[in-house]
DNA sequence: GCGTAAAACGGAGGCAGTGTCCGGTCAACT
DNA sequence: AGTTGACCGGACACTGCCTCCGTTTTACGC
């Protein structure tokens, strides 16, 4: 009956109540003063010591990764709607939709991101989802260049960094929900192939 | 003869000394370790106590704006080179290149870059070096306008952010300049009208 | 229930960086 | 040389990061 297998003890119950406290109080300062907040906050917030909070997450980036989980889940079921769609340049617009609402979870997100897709090594818990979105941004760019809407010199990557400045720049609040719709439409109008279909 | 004008005293030589030394330290360790380098250490290197940087300086985006004052000269010089052109959209080509290369001048540059473009109020040293480059890009792209050669939809604050979003991925790392390269082109073909010619 | 051992807790504390304050000092003027 | 005021610089208070270790809590076997 136990999922976890191998497990001789069962867990302790405080441990994954401290957990969840943790996340939860993490959530709240990323959200409130993005992912520079305080962790010393988080743990008083959660009512355990500093200790405990970096015993269940030994680096400020295993904490984000473990807050983002829940959103990586919603960006999973989101290309679950997104691939029906027949038209595949319509499905990658989405797609990068999608992910640029991701990275900008939190402000400051960029950042780390850009840090663990820099890193080959997977100590880095982030690396995972990230490279994970790579890919992804990788199949969506190849069916649109299969359907000729997306010109043939563009890589998945060179999109997956567009849209992470996006976010970067939305993130430094420094501009106001135009600019960002004429930055999109910039990128947009760069790797669609000039079809005069339509 | 005093250039300084209604000037009681002369400014004493231990000031400018010190504020001398003060930038070359500074540039030094932003050079090697990005803008959130240690003031402590700064001061250090440059002989004088704590106290004595921050009257100086009083914050960090003061001493930022101080040691990049020689780069600001050298891109208003550059500025010189590339008005004789007579093709505005090569003009504005190398506009945004030499923009990038001033915001790569030190690791994290485009933050406080950013954070100066977004305060109305001149408190913050970098706002106005800033609103220069925003106005700069804004006459670039007027003339690659009418020559027909960038897109009327576009505004030049767009390309600014393009730009700065281009030194800030540089910045982080991450990526080769392969990768920058195909970023760069994939904006230019997104301002650009799509003419037939040449 | 109760003893036990392993696991987890949490706070004290070392470290680094920021920014301020104030007594001492030094250069410019008389 | 003496005076004066601007300037110097280190001590200090504060915040945040992260670790270590004595203490507590919890699950398990009896």
């Amino acid at each position: 009956m136990s999922v976890k297998g191998q497990q001789g003890r069962k867990p302790r119950v405080d441990v994954q109540r401290n957990r969840a406290a943790l996340l939860e109080a993490a959530q709240r300062h990323f959200l409130r003063s993005g992912i520079g907040a305080s962790l010393e906050a988080v743990a008083k917030e959660a009512g355990v010591g500093p200790g405990t909070l970096y015993r269940h997450f030994p680096t400020r980036e295993a904490l984000l990764a473990a807050v983002l989980q829940t959103r990586s889940e919603e960006l999973v079921a989101r290309r679950a709607e997104i691939a029906p769609l027949g038209d595949a340049s319509e499905a990658l617009r989405q797609w990068l939709r999608a992910m640029e609402e991701y990275f900008s979870a939190f402000s400051g997100l960029p950042e780390p991101l850009m840090a663990a897709a820099r890193e080959q090594e997977p100590d880095n818990p982030l690396t995972l989802p990230c490279d994970y979105l790579i890919t992804a941004t990788e199949e969506y760019v190849r069916a649109a260049q299969l359907a000729g809407h997306a010109r043939a010199s563009v890589k998945g990557y060179d999109l997956f960094l567009a849209t992470v400045s996006v976010s970067w720049i939305k993130g430094t609040g420094a501009t106001d929900e135009e600019s960002l719709d004429r930055l999109r439409a910039l990128i947009e109008s760069g790797y669609r192939e000039r079809d005069n279909e339509e």
